[in-house]
DNA sequence: GTTCTCATTTAACCATTTTTAACACAGATT
DNA sequence: AATCTGTGTTAAAAATGGTTAAATGAGAAC
């Protein structure tokens, strides 16, 4: 598959050019135009490598990398600038990023970076999990859209299902709530938002049959199913 | 323990230089003088990283990059040169670099850049914190956002778990503020820091159930969680 | 095509967590 | 001592999440 990247560039000109060459090159990429469209897109897609410009209007660069940070501290991100300023490199680094260039560049250059930077980052891929899959008492039949406990067994919704798929590829650790989002309901938006709350308590009382499991919030992040013994 | 850092460089000043500047930044450096040696060394060693210069005499710095990768197509490699010519650039990338840089460089710039590359290529040993972990008359589960004390078992907030995690992580030894704010603020402001001083009193007096444990205020620098008999 | 059923979304209200604000005090600087 | 900056403390404001029920919508059954 196309590694997807994302470019977030205000002048109009050298976004489309990046795009179209990246493009070229079999990269599928997505242009923003400004710093908050680039962080509405970034919560909405899939990303697997971001090239933010640094001044742009609204939310420069900077800016825009610490939310992305903020939301996954794995997606590698390319910083162009037309400063060459050492502290900005050097704050650009410290934020998390993965390279830093200064404009003009070769687009020649910028790709082989890219390159580079992505041969090492390769995301983790979720590994598939036994099924059924079993867990404490519970048994999770993901394919069948059920889940058994010691004490009932219950056909879950497409919806439910999903969430609980999620819960258990990532077991005691943080499952973002963009992310999850992103994947279940294609879209993080306020209502979907809502949404998933409703059915995180629906999968919370599923799971309530199971002492040894318990869905913790991360205020602010997420959730995370936590198995204590 | 230490990363292991591998410079290759003919210029005597120079070596020594980066060789000091980066050891003085926590890294145990090798210094080789020419391409032959640098293999060698290469070799007989257990390298995170190798630095190479370019133009080398007896084998330059491409050679040793296609002997390194030939050997081991892991480790990151970061090119120094005075060339700055585009070809050069994309020939190095295309060997297998992780970076490039064109002398004269700040040595600050070199020193992020081989932190961001390490953030990726180093297997992250998940440093496991003890979970439980006990501490005095205190039982503290990371995990389930839970402390324990004699009296009672609290349930943590998000904030209130991260940061008593950072003072554990570092018992006797002071917490700077800004470090602290970073990471679980992701951004080290006035009101994030304030916000922490609300935060810093909750923790105290959840501590406070055992009189062997304070949290000291290092004025203008942060604070540190002290265990007394 | 209409009705029924059930999954899903929206809405409203409440609870908790986090941030902001205000004021008091402490340590450093002059 | 006067002043500045940094920290302690408390309460209110704002943001986020939990819960329940009604509204919507989409597919199955009639």
């Amino acid at each position: 598959m196309k590694p997807k990247l994302l470019i977030v560039e205000d002048d109009p000109n050298l976004g489309e050019i990046l795009s179209e060459y990246l493009g070229l090159k079999g990269y599928e990429t997505t242009l923003s135009r400004d710093g908050e469209e680039g962080e509405k897109t970034f919560k909405n897609g899939d990303f697997d490598l971001c090239i933010l410009d640094l001044m742009m209007p609204k939310k420069d660069g900077f800016a825009l990398a610490k939310e992305i940070r903020s939301i996954d501290d794995n997606t590698p991100i390319i910083f162009l600038t037309a400063k060459s300023m050492k502290q900005d490199i050097i704050k650009g680094f410290t934020i998390g990023a993965d390279d830093y260039m200064t404009k003009p560049f070769s687009m020649e250059e910028l790709l082989v970076r890219i390159q580079a930077i992505l041969k090492r980052s390769t995301k983790k891929e979720v590994e598939e999990f036994p099924n059924p899959f079993n867990i404490g008492e519970l048994i999770y039949h993901y394919n069948e859209n059920k889940l058994k406990t010691p004490s009932r067994e219950i056909t879950l919704t497409t919806k439910e299902n999903e969430l609980l798929k999620i819960f258990f590829e990532n077991i005691n650790q943080t499952v973002v709530r963009s992310v999850a989002l992103k994947r279940i309901w294609k879209d993080d938006s306020y209502f979907n938002a809502r949404s998933m709350d409703v059915y995180i308590a629906k999968v919370r009382k599923y799971l309530a049959d199971d002492p040894s499991l318990k869905i913790l919030t991360i205020h602010g992040e997420g959730f995370k199913l936590v198995q204590v013994q």
